[in-house]
DNA sequence: CTGAGGATTGGCT
DNA sequence: GCCAATCCTCAGT
């Protein structure tokens, strides 16, 4: 179907990768069938030094233990009712990674509504962290894998013109880092979770 | 074992 | 805008 980008791109420093992931294809295979769609919202997290991170402080648990590992491999988590997934960046033993927070439908927009419901608005398929998942079929299960071979992985799309930055959604009791402008996104796209 | 706290979402006021 | 849903994960007993 797409090709899966080289491991080496995942190689570059976090807040780089944030920005070089907009645009990109992101992809999941499953026994229904194949959804994909282009990220075009992001957001860094920069343990140890970031209060936001869930690696603050280099807590290592299970949940953060696959941050520590190598970049370019599948971090979710789930948050209240939904599962959210992450890009691990930063070299071993720096534990870092990229939260994708928004999509836009690719392939498989058939299948995104069957998991989503009918009576949406296809900007509301894909426009958050947790409809993303959902749409794509992306599960807690999908933790520890890698991003560079089905049946989950990135792949390339196209080019984004213009990127915005801006301070990271939902982090407000995480003292100073709440203001960083670590989250990006493709300037003027409909999909995006908030103006 | 128990309790508290979320990198959210969708429905209702 | 407010708030409940709902379920891990983690830390403390």
């Amino acid at each position: 179907m797409f090709q899966p980008i080289d491991v080496s791109f995942y190689q570059q420093p976090t807040l780089e990768l944030a920005r070089s992931l907009l645009g990109k294809l992101l992809v999941k295979e499953t026994e229904l069938g194949t959804a994909s769609g282009w990220i075009v919202e992001t957001e860094a997290y920069i343990g140890p030094g970031d209060r936001a991170a869930h690696s603050f402080g280099n807590r290592r648990t299970r949940r953060t233990d696959v941050m520590f590992g190598p970049p370019g491999y599948v971090y979710t988590y789930v948050m209240h009712t939904h599962c959210l997934i992450n890009v691990v960046s930063g070299e071993s033993g720096h534990p870092e990674a990229v939260l994708i927070r928004a999509l836009e439908p690719c392939t498989g927009i058939g299948l995104m509504y069957e998991r989503r419901g009918p009576d949406k608005k296809l900007q509301a398929l894909t426009n958050g962290p947790g409809k993303l998942t959902k749409a794509l079929g992306i599960e807690k299960e999908d933790y520890g894998r890698s991003f560079f071979a089905p049946p989950l992985y990135i792949a390339e799309g196209k080019n984004i013109e213009s990127i915005a930055a801006g301070p990271r959604i939902g982090i407000e009791n995480s003292g100073e880092a709440k203001h960083y402008p670590w989250r990006y996104w493709a300037m003027g796209n409909p999909f995006v979770s908030r103006l």
